[in-house]
DNA sequence: CTTGACTCCGTACTTAGGTACGGACCGTAC
DNA sequence: GTACGGTCCGTACCTAAGTACGGAGTCAAG
């Protein structure tokens, strides 16, 4: 029987046990059928899925986003149309984040580089990164 | 006496007044002091301050992340190579934000092909997305 | 000079996203 | 065959980030 524990599973995404219950119970990750025994058998599946939340958690998506991140890829074959909406919605909204994320850099970079020079840091404060967002809004 | 009352500032960002509050009470934002009547004024780089906290926010940081940001500009001239030392950790920080979003998106642009294709969504799943990041960390 | 909308402040409540706990059960190593 | 650590499950608790509320004061238009 292939498959680990719950807690060794946690231990390899770096959660804890009861986040990996918490998930299953929102609908985030599957509720596994009991195998054998009593214990549950996890899969590398699930463990991908575990690493995905873990990441786009850090990016700013709440569950319930990442939620429907996975749902994309679970409806396959019909409803493509659909799928294919919901993606390029998903697409505009990364964009924006990385194009905000990039006049954050810049505007760090800019920081940096006026601190080496030894002038006055005011011409590029971090302020001014996202200034120009309302414009493209 | 220029400036605008909280409630006006609070529309402008698109936030709670109580919010406004909040970041006051976090030092997000300064305390302003009172002026002449016991109504508060705010200006400009208050309002400038308040929309980078909400797009910061929808990136993934934290309040306490936000704070040490706009403490950079803050503590400028002296403290010149301890302000560097956390622009770079911000900025490594920031470049891999943007790496996994970038890998996300393409995700979604391969899921997207896919589906117009007609073939089935298989190959490019959006788990894959960011499975490469743990070799990178 | 009053009325209605806004501000101030403290405190209480809410929601998302977990974390912790306790008692019963399982499984493997000795 | 028992000791000990892991699992299961329900429920309670916690932190971050707001949000709401109530009573008192303020401002500005009519």
């Amino acid at each position: 029987m292939a498959g680990i524990t719950i807690g060794t599973l946690a231990k390899r995404a770096g959660v804890n046990v009861e986040t990996v219950r918490y998930y299953q119970r929102n609908g985030l990750l599957p509720e596994p059928e009991a195998t054998d025994g009593a214990f549950r058998h996890y899969d590398d599946d699930v463990l991908a899925r575990l690493l995905f939340i873990r990441r786009a958690k850090d990016l700013g998506f709440t569950l319930k986003d990442i939620g429907e991140l996975l749902a994309l890829r679970v409806e396959r074959g019909r409803k493509c149309a659909d799928v294919k909406s919901k993606a390029a919605a998903r697409i505009a909204d990364i964009e924006s984040k990385i194009q905000s994320l990039t006049r954050m850099k810049d505007a760090l970079d800019c920081l940096i580089a006026d601190c080496s020079s030894g002038g006055p840091i005011q011409e590029c404060p971090i302020l001014r990164a996202l200034d120009r967002d309302e414009e493209t809004q």
